[in-house]
DNA sequence: CTAGGTTGAGAAGTTTTCTTCACAAAAATA
DNA sequence: TATTTTTGTGAAGAAAACTTCTCAACCTAG
């Protein structure tokens, strides 16, 4: 379920907003202001937030890169009742991902969220379809006790694998450590011992809460 | 933090390894026969049973294959204060982990409970590394696509994944979505459409987790 | 300092995977 | 029933991935 955070010191049209968003199956919160809607994000996962921009204290266009820059991942409508292109142009430009005219339509600004939250989607899917690299690198079998054994033992020289794995020949390792390393799911440290990037400690948690399912 | 469920008639001893347990770091419940095990293991993923041998009502000896059976992936460690070769020889060939004698030494239950933990451990971590097929289907991006289409859209026909990914070339769909077939990761309904097995729910749910995190 | 061990690179050979082609079988439609 | 569309199969060719070999650079120990 999609978590909102509505945003618009009109208290009564927030809570019209909400009432209706919530009714509509979403889960929803609300601000008063830029500052209010900061401090919300900062504390809860919220995937789409409806932005007033007109607003006492941080007003909606500035509050838009503020939130754009420290949570991209969230969608950002605008909301305006007093829409020019320009503004329109400007909003988008900071980072908005949809605009809308007050006064809307329930079924307009329901339309609006449901567009902006499929896109998130879709944007998600395809950033991980396109780990082509990774997908790669996991098919081969030495690479992944590569990961697993530096997952289970931490960071590991490079004869400390090869013999770990019993693997004689130390060119067949390299062939593999290279391509973890180009892939970017293994590092070296000073001492050059390899260790797992923040990527490959994620993927291999992840792969593991398979088996434990 | 692994789930230990310790199964013990004798209410002092139970409650005294309980409380030893908490101590050294586990989160365990208990059970004073092996219905009220089983009952327990039916609602709580336990990592491992500490189990009494000698009980009124079901005892360990009749539980132990219930357990395994009923739940694989916990770990048994059984109990008794008459021990033989024979019922050693007999718990073990009936799935018990380890075998340990009444009275033993606090270090001695914590030692072998931290093997058995490690030893399932391992066993996840092998289970994992062993499905190559898995991996390899992934590596191909096409095929993650189809895996994609899937989980999104809901079991799709033939020419509907065709036409979806916008590949012109049908015996392009044809062997890959056989290849997916082999792998386990799809199967056809009673109309020829395509939909993901639960093994290849779970590993999509997973790997969109890592977009997500 | 020298010799041996560790780590790494690049090329060639081998194996695996993918794509394309030709054809076939099954299902749907006129 | 005949024709068209959908789905499927196997072989050959092409591309990608892996293994092996040779050599080199760097590090460590005596």
């Amino acid at each position: 379920m999609a978590k909102i955070l509505v945003v618009d010191d009109d208290r009564e049209l927030q809570e019209n907003i909400v009432e209706v968003l919530a009714e509509a199956g979403f889960d929803v919160c609300a601000a008063s202001n830029g500052e209010e809607a900061l401090e919300q994000l900062a504390t809860t996962a919220i995937d789409l937030v409806l932005l007033d921009s007109i607003m006492p204290g941080m007003n909606g266009m500035e509050t838009l890169p503020q939130i754009k820059r420290a949570y991209p991942q969230a969608k950002i409508i605008m909301m305006t009742a007093f829409s020019t292109v320009d503004s329109a142009v400007e909003a988008m430009r900071k980072g908005a991902d949809d605009f809308i005219t007050k006064p809307f339509k329930i079924d307009e600004i329901i339309m609006a969220i449901r567009r902006s939250l499929e896109e998130a989607k879709f944007a998600a899917c395809q950033e991980m379809l396109n780990m082509d690299d990774m997908f790669k690198c996991l098919a081969n079998a030495i690479r992944r006790k590569i990961l697993f054994l530096i997952k289970e033992e931490g960071r590991q020289r490079f004869m400390d694998i090869a013999r770990k794995l019993e693997i004689d020949d130390h060119t067949k390792v390299n062939f593999h450590l290279k391509v973890l390393k180009e892939a970017n799911l293994l590092e070296q440290d000073g001492r050059k011992a390899y260790q797992l990037t923040p990527q490959a400690t994620k993927i291999v948690a992840c792969l593991n809460s398979i088996s434990e399912a």
